[in-house]
DNA sequence: TAGGCCATCTGGTCCT
DNA sequence: AGGACCAGATGGCCTA
């Protein structure tokens, strides 16, 4: 949140160059001039974390803005935001016209690498909050990591395929399972996770 | 405070 | 050549 400003001054050689090499009458880049002053209102809509449906997290055109402007986190940039408060728009806007001094075209291509791994990752992120949606967990149970939801998906699956080949009823299926404390020797896929615990709460019917 | 989980950056490799 | 994919490194956040 607070990083939403980077410090050329502090660290002229590390930044991210994405806006060296615009076109100074790219059209674009006055309107994003323009959103660059009001940053930490968008920002404030792009926490990983504020989407938790069964669907994509970001519209790209979100991501794709903060992205181009905000630094990385684990690079140490950002910690000049407490200082760059909003009622400092000419400073602003030098640091902004510093910001467009020509780059090595490789800063700006690893930038624009940096932006695709992004969606990238968001996109996996949203594929995994839809399969937290298909595997049982508990109600009262926190977010699933997502080496927990691969696995438990996995022990899901297992039996779903196992009552399948049984053609008997669901229910009965994994009460008897339950009952005869997972004597047969296929059980032991789904048994070995946490999903039996969870059984309890499917509605099978 | 340590450990788990995560986002992000990065460079390498593969694919189209 | 450029994009997709991958894995390692790093740092932040949260919880026990």
């Amino acid at each position: 949140m607070e990083d939403i400003f980077f410090d050329f001054e502090q660290d002229a050689t590390t930044d991210f160059a994405f806006w060296g090499q615009m076109d100074p009458n790219f059209q674009f880049q006055t309107q994003l001039d323009t959103l660059l002053l009001d940053c930490t209102t968008v920002s404030g809509q792009l926490s990983p974390w504020s989407s938790f449906g069964c669907q994509s997290v970001f519209p790209d055109e979100q991501l794709t803005f903060t992205d181009l402007d905000s630094p990385s986190p684990g690079l140490g940039g950002g910690t000049e935001a407490d200082s760059s408060s909003a009622d400092e728009p000419l400073e602003i806007s030098k640091r902004r016209a510093r910001r467009l001094v020509a780059h090595p075209p490789y800063k700006i291509q690893r930038h624009a690498a940096n932006i695709r791994e992004r969606k990238r990752m968001l996109s996996i992120n949203s594929a995994f909050e839809e399969l937290r949606c298909h595997v049982p967990t508990f109600p009262y149970e926190k977010r699933l990591s997502k080496i927990d939801t691969l696995r438990l998906a996995i022990a899901y699956i297992a039996l779903l395929r196992e009552i399948l080949v049984s053609g008997c009823d669901p229910k009965s299926y994994v009460d008897e399972c339950m009952k005869n404390g997972y004597k047969n020797q296929t059980n032991a896929i789904w048994n070995t996770s946490d999903l039996t615990a969870r059984l309890s709460w499917i509605k099978w019917d």
